[in-house]
DNA sequence: TTATACTATCGCAATATTACGATGTATTTC
DNA sequence: GAAATACATCGTAATATTGCGATAGTATAA
């Protein structure tokens, strides 16, 4: 054992937990927030940026990327991305979704 | 190594990485969908309503506990789940400042 | 009191994640 | 071509997560 048991629940349920999972890094998040921060391709300066070593922040970057959220482009010697604007979205939606007002004013226990 | 590196992290990054994590998986999705539907109290039928052996449901219970994004109290024999409803506010506005609009309508690379 | 029901916790095994040095690959520069 | 630069990937170690059976604790029922 160990592993998710994602036929369990609904494809929903597996899409949020695995968009929730890109996101439960603070290397991740502080990517993001940067990528954002400059609203365009940012070229090479993601590692000391960081703080990690580079290939862990490579790693992370490709977690980033196979979630779709980020995208990347060679030029040149070096790499740049950028946030995935339709990923993005997607990703605020369902979050927007999943917390949305659910006449959440009492707690009963 | 293994152990994640919060230290390099802002405060702010740390916590929505781990409100991710707390989401971060099918079965608590589940239950937070679960508890929402109901929107009350809900003692008891969450074990059969996740499929999960007792033990494993009760242990993503814990984490939703201590993420703080649910609460509990003893109900004679059974325990009862609900919302907390502050905390899940908190989290829903953390993450729509996270995703907050910004002009991301063009990818760059 | 004894039996029953409900839940939490312990202990373990399987798997996943995090981190980094070393190495490989491609591009630029000299 | 040779050296330097920028990333990606491999291999590995440390740590965390997931899942469940077994067990313990507590409250109700008989």
């Amino acid at each position: 054992m160990g592993a998710t048991k994602t036929n369990l629940f609904t494809k929903q349920q597996n899409e949020i937990a695995v968009m929730a999972k890109a996101l439960a890094h603070p290397a991740r998040i502080a990517i993001l927030q940067y990528l954002v921060k400059k609203n365009a391709c940012v070229c090479g300066d993601l590692v000391e940026e960081l703080g990690l070593a580079q290939a862990t922040t490579s790693q992370h970057l490709k977690e980033l990327k196979t979630a779709g959220i980020i995208q990347g482009s060679i030029e040149g010697a070096s790499v740049c991305y950028c946030i995935n604007p339709i990923v993005w979205k997607q990703y605020k939606e369902l979050f927007n979704t999943f917390f949305k007002d659910v006449d959440l004013q009492a707690s009963c226990c």
